[in-house]
DNA sequence: GTGAAAGCGCTAACAA
DNA sequence: TTGTTAGCGCTTTCAC
């Protein structure tokens, strides 16, 4: 046997027969010793492994899914993979689904509806295992989708009852309401929220979970502080300023995520307020950059961990052991306040007893 | 025929021969259909579309592409999503793609070469038509995998005499020297520089075209003001704090990307430094982010749409007209100072004429 | 333990 | 124009 050279073994990669020829066995226990069925002879395996190394082979994914019906793929769908949120989740989601043997399909929906729906299709096209739903709020259309395909799916609270779906409650009311109790401890009376698009379930918790804050705490809770905006940069600069036309402007606001708050850092600045001093910001998330704002971003954490790994391993009982009656069908990811520079008593000139 | 329930329906999804036998023709027909070819009449073109609408039947894509040996899918590898810059490039890259009928898997390498070999090996596995290496720098360990198993690439300005490899040259002397000629202008003399790591050929260019900048406006090369840092906000600040520990310091730095401008930002007022009343900073990139610090980033533009754009065009020729003589194998994207507000002339207490 | 052979769902060559 | 059929590379019975 003349060894081809190597310019014409690239023309086309190794595949299961090749090895099997070179190894002198049948496909059968080529496919057997990389499955790691142990129905294999060791003298037969290291033959194989060893061809296998030797042809740098490695199975065609797309064969493998074909007769096995399982493709090893979960998809991700993010709200918007521009703000660092998602980013950071998506890292977290693909280092364990990788550490698994599992490889990850992202779509952004960036809040398209229709973009939503090709994600989807696209996925499902790709014969996905499961689908981590997480655009907090904005499934409706795509839940049909999948619940019509029998794929697995986790959402971000957000239950369905479905035996193939798995929920993760985001328990935001504890962060919001440590950090409205901090607030209120400084001195602030004069709360305000700027609010996420109400398009977004999550979005319209948090706010609830603010007022219920207030409430609690016999803060008085005034409609006119409370701003929806979209959860960007921009909408950030554009909420503070709808407060700056108020005739009784809040003490001190809390976002709904960390991009608003750090777009009402610059509308301050705009406007010459200092932060803190002036106004006292909080967000929520606490992205990578929250550390690094000026001043520092006081934040309520949400971690992205603990949301990544409560989503795969949603999807992987699904996916592994679908029948289990036992599985765990709710996971539970909590939220705490992250004190940093932004927050501090409320001006002298205000009087604290309204 | 009656039809089976939906509950029914759900357990096994509609594939070509379902679909050929509720329109009544052939699987080849459907095929043809699907793929658009010209041979079908409108006849039955008209019942297939029908059927297929009816099942809401799609093709599986794994069965596709075994047979066709086309994935439609591309890969593309960043450096680490966490940095704004790589998302934003991302989500240009996928629109491009899922535009023209491609699909993406991304991966992140965090600059780890082990990493960056297991990912190469999953796109492999998934059998993607190309990859798009946006490593800036790292991309040894990777070249001999995708190159053995005769993949196009497309890289980030790294030359590669190979037929199946494009490259993006980057153009940072042009932005760099309007960077530098700008700070000139406002009367700074010396001028530092915040590297990125010397592991990243990109991160070295961009030094010696500010090295060369410097020259050919005449202005002094301080090896002392040369501070290599790792690209993030942590590494920064630490840069910045490694200046502070000279006896004479620069009015000025620029950076090798924004978050080490940010970073800066952040040790600046640490120590009381204003920016850019004390210290004028400059960054490279401009994330979304530059426009919202405070104050707003001065910075030199990287398009991260021209980028993905060049990335994808590289590809789609490589994959679908891998053969064209006249197939263009380098594409230029080019840099350009975005002037904001974290540049202002040295302070008066700084003698220009040193 | 091991191998032969039957498909997984689709495309493409070939016939009709 | 339409249909028939041979695989794509692999896993998985089923015999041996």
């Amino acid at each position: 046997m003349v060894r081809k050279p190597t310019r014409k073994a690239a023309a086309k990669p190794p595949d299961i027969r090749t090895v099997a020829a070179s190894a002198k066995v049948s496909i059968a226990t080529v496919s057997r010793t990389i499955n790691g069925s142990p129905l294999v002879s060791d003298k037969l395996k290291k033959r194989v492994w060893q061809a296998i190394r030797q042809l740098n082979y490695f199975p065609n994914t797309h064969a493998r899914t074909l007769v096995s019906g399982r493709s090893r793929l979960f998809g991700i769908i993010v709200e918007n993979i521009t703000n660092p949120f998602f980013p950071e989740l998506i890292q977290s989601f693909e280092e364990i689904a990788v550490a698994h043997g599992y490889e990850i399909l992202v779509s952004s929906s960036n809040s398209d509806p229709n973009v939503l729906t090709t994600c989807v299709r696209r996925m499902l096209e790709r014969k996905v295992e499961g689908v981590a739903v997480m655009t907090f709020g904005e499934e409706e259309t795509v839940l049909d989708q999948l619940m019509n395909r029998d794929v697995p799916i986790v959402l971000a609270e957000f239950s369905l009852d479905d035996p193939k779906a798995s929920t993760i409650l985001l328990d935001y009311a504890t962060g919001i309401y440590e950090a409205v109790q901090y607030l209120a401890k400084l001195g602030h009376t004069k709360i305000g929220f700027l609010a996420g698009p109400h398009t977004l379930h999550s979005a319209i918790t948090r706010e609830n979970d603010f007022k219920a804050a207030l409430r609690s705490l016999g803060l008085p809770i005034q409609k006119k502080w409370i701003i929806e905006c979209d959860h960007t940069l921009k909408g950030g600069v554009a909420g503070f300023n709808k407060l700056r036309t108020l005739d009784v402007q809040p003490t001190a606001v809390v976002c709904s995520n960390d991009m608003t708050a750090i777009g009402v850092f610059r509308g301050a600045h705009n406007e010459g307020l200092r932060v803190p001093q002036d106004l006292s910001v909080i967000g929520l998330d606490d992205i990578d950059f929250a550390e690094f704002t000026l001043p520092p971003l006081t934040t309520i954490r949400l971690s992205r961990t603990d949301l990544a790994r409560a989503a795969f391993e949603a999807l992987r009982q699904q996916a592994e052991d679908p029948h289990n009656p036992k599985m765990q069908r709710e996971f539970l990811v909590s939220t705490s306040l992250v004190v940093r520079g932004s927050t501090a008593a409320p001006p002298a000139s205000e009087n604290p007893k309204n």
